[in-house]
RNA sequence: GCGAUAGUAGUCUAGCGGCAGGACAGAGGCUUCCCAAGCCUUUAGCCCGGGUUCGAAUCCCGGCUAUCGCACCA
């Protein structure tokens, strides 16, 4: 096998030549972070994203809902975007190169740079070196440059909004009306597929760095207590190659374990981290990411976000780029819905019932609002507030209002204990989220897919794309265009399009070169008519990877080429 | 965004101040008929905008895009 000393170029050139990534507005000159997918890329691109559905729409039971792309900016206050999205940068005056400016102050020890407003910012950096050419900063701009695209909602009093850089909080959004769609009861999980945006300073390495990408997420609400997933059975003894912190500050390889052993010791957080790995990686390898370049690296501490319990990645190994993220799987805790909980003011929490109600005595004080009304006027209601949530002593409590204490004598409330049955307990729920890059992903099958063979001192270009993503699924020949062969093919490709297989019907050229064309799309199966069609009522199938053939019988077809695309047939045992 | 390099047909490439050439791919035809055979015909190109020049694909400036380095990458 000729081994491709530039696998990048040579396979996005095959993918900009036979339709399956273009860059965007090409007549223009093109875009820089934004691609077209080609006619065979936009199918494949399907064909991946529904491999996706089958696992978590279709076997996980999580149905998926689709919200706008377009979010009003409290969405994204919550969320932490508005803020931590955005990077102080600055223009050096002199080499006019672009500096991260909390950076170059941190980086020169002033303390608290990342927390500092523009102003502050720029006052700190006058006297510092710009770190690209050295010159004095000076009167230097700081600016705020948002990874968010922005826009406007309507005219007139327009609402600020911007393009989403995750779908994930829409499903957060969505938590009280999917709570009531689940039936009230936890665990229970949404998922998006859809655009994202964000709007990269300089978008590099084709399609793994966009500015417009396909996310595919899964919003998994659970339980605080006890992440042990109901269906934990089903991967406990798959193996995975995982990379912990631990072995990543000591250089070590990424160990191959089961998940159950992974969860007992200590090494992923919980059961629904390790199931959501294990399913990961079970779709990533039925989509064509080689097993043997794919791994899970944990987050260290120090890249992982404060509020994650515990975060992996998918990656990829690619021949141009190294290890490259394609999935985030993450313990994201209750941090997303408190968020949303305190910018919105709705509760976004589940009631669970207890199994038994139980009677607990509560404190109830009850302030005397004829009392405290005359005495503190306006600041009435505070203190009112104050008091339910305060611990009262014998002689009186003390509450703060607006950050001043009060003291407020026993006679001013009452206090009564009361038993109260308890039936439940709300709970905010932990979401774990795995995380999909659809582009990336379909790189990544595009790179392992890529194969050069050389086949009697001809070059042979061959995509090795699993059956269920290869955007053409078969193709049908006649042999040779006449004495009816193209008849019945084209009566062979009508029946077989009417199974719902898609079809590619070709009769120009050599057969050798039919097949070709056909190997260089991943079409894994090619059907050709020839005069023993005429005789007997039987066609040749042939394998795209190992060029084999075998007769079929007409009738059977159909049905044998579904069995094999859907994998449930194997090639080896036709014709026995 | 800065710096370096580059951009010629669908793809790859030659030409580097004076008529833009080839290979492969595509289309049509002849021929052969199970793995890119052959022959004939044919489609199709100088990234964009300025400038210099009698004349620019070629030189200069600006832009866009790509690759690499720097920076950036919730």
């Amino acid at each position: 096998m000729a081994e491709p000393d530039d696998i990048y170029e040579k396979v996005m050139e095959l993918a900009k030549r036979r339709g399956f990534i273009w860059p965007s507005a090409e007549i223009y000159g093109g875009v820089a972070g934004l691609i077209d997918y080609g006619p065979l890329g936009a199918q494949m691109k399907r064909r991946i994203e529904d491999a996706w559905r089958a696992f978590y729409v279709i076997r996980e039971g999580f149905y998926e809902i689709e919200c706008p792309t377009v979010g009003i900016e409290p969405i994204y206050v919550a969320s932490g975007h508005v803020k931590g999205f955005s990077d102080k940068m600055c223009q050096c005056p002199h080499c006019e190169e672009y500096l991260r400016a909390d950076h170059v102050a941190a980086g020169a020890g002033i303390d608290g740079a990342a927390g500092m407003t523009t102003e502050a910012l720029a006052g700190c950096l006058r006297m510092l070196p710009c770190t690209a050419c050295g010159e004095e900063l000076g009167e230097v701009k700081v600016f705020d440059f948002n990874l968010m695209f922005n826009t406007w909602i309507g005219p007139g009093s327009q609402r600020k909004g911007y393009l989403r850089p995750e779908t994930a909080q829409g499903i957060f959004t969505d938590f009280p009306r999917l709570l009531r769609f689940y039936r009230d009861k936890l665990p229970f999980g949404a998922v998006q597929v859809g655009k994202s945006y964000r709007n990269e300073i300089s978008p590099r390495q084709g399609m793994i760095r966009l500015r417009e990408f396909t996310q595919a997420e899964a919003e998994i609400f659970v339980h605080p207590e006890g992440k042990r997933h109901p269906r934990f059975d089903r991967y406990a003894l798959y193996e995975v190659p995982l990379l912990g912190c631990s072995a990543q500050e000591a250089k070590e390889e990424p160990v191959r374990m089961t998940m159950r052993e992974a969860v007992e010791k200590g090494l992923v957080a919980n059961e629904y981290v390790a199931y959501y790995i294990a399913l990961t990686c079970d779709i990533l390898v039925s989509i064509g990411v080689d097993p043997a370049r794919l791994r899970f690296r944990q987050h260290l501490t120090t890249e992982r976000a404060h509020y994650a319990a515990d975060c992996w990645d998918a990656e990829f190994l690619s021949k141009r780029f190294g290890w490259v993220e394609l999935v985030g799987i993450a313990d994201r805790t209750d941090y997303d819905l408190k968020a949303h909980a305190g910018v919105s003011g709705v509760a976004l929490t589940a009631y669970i019932p207890l199994e038994t109600p139980r009677v607990e005595r509560r404190r109830r004080i009850l302030p005397d609002m004829k009392a405290l009304g005359p005495k503190f006027r306006g600041k009435a209601k505070q203190v009112a507030d104050a008091l339910v949530e305060a611990d009262p002593g014998p002689g009186g409590v003390e509450v703060t209002v607006d950050g001043e204490k009060v003291l407020i004598p026993a006679s001013l409330y009452q206090v009564r204990d009361e038993d109260v049955e308890v039936r439940g307990v709300e709970v905010m729920p932990h979401v774990i989220e795995p995380s999909y890059g659809i582009d990336r992903m379909c790189y990544a099958v595009l790179e392992h897919a890529y194969t050069e063979d050389m086949v009697e001192g001809e070059l042979r270009r061959v995509l090795r794309l699993p059956a269920r993503v290869a955007p053409v699924q078969a193709g049908v020949f006649p042999l040779v265009s006449r004495d009816g062969l193209d008849r019945v093919a084209r009566e062979i490709a009508d029946a077989l399009t009417g199974a719902g297989i898609f079809t590619e019907f070709d009769e120009s050229g050599a057969i050798g070169r039919r097949y070709r064309r056909q190997d260089e799309i991943g079409t894994p199966y090619a059907v050709t008519v020839d005069y023993q069609t005429l005789e007997d009522g039987t066609v040749t199938v042939r394998e795209r990877d190992s060029m084999a053939q075998v007769r079929v019988k007409r009738a059977a077809l159909p049905g044998t080429l579904q069995g094999l695309i859907a994998g449930t047939l194997a090639f080896s045992s036709l014709g026995k």
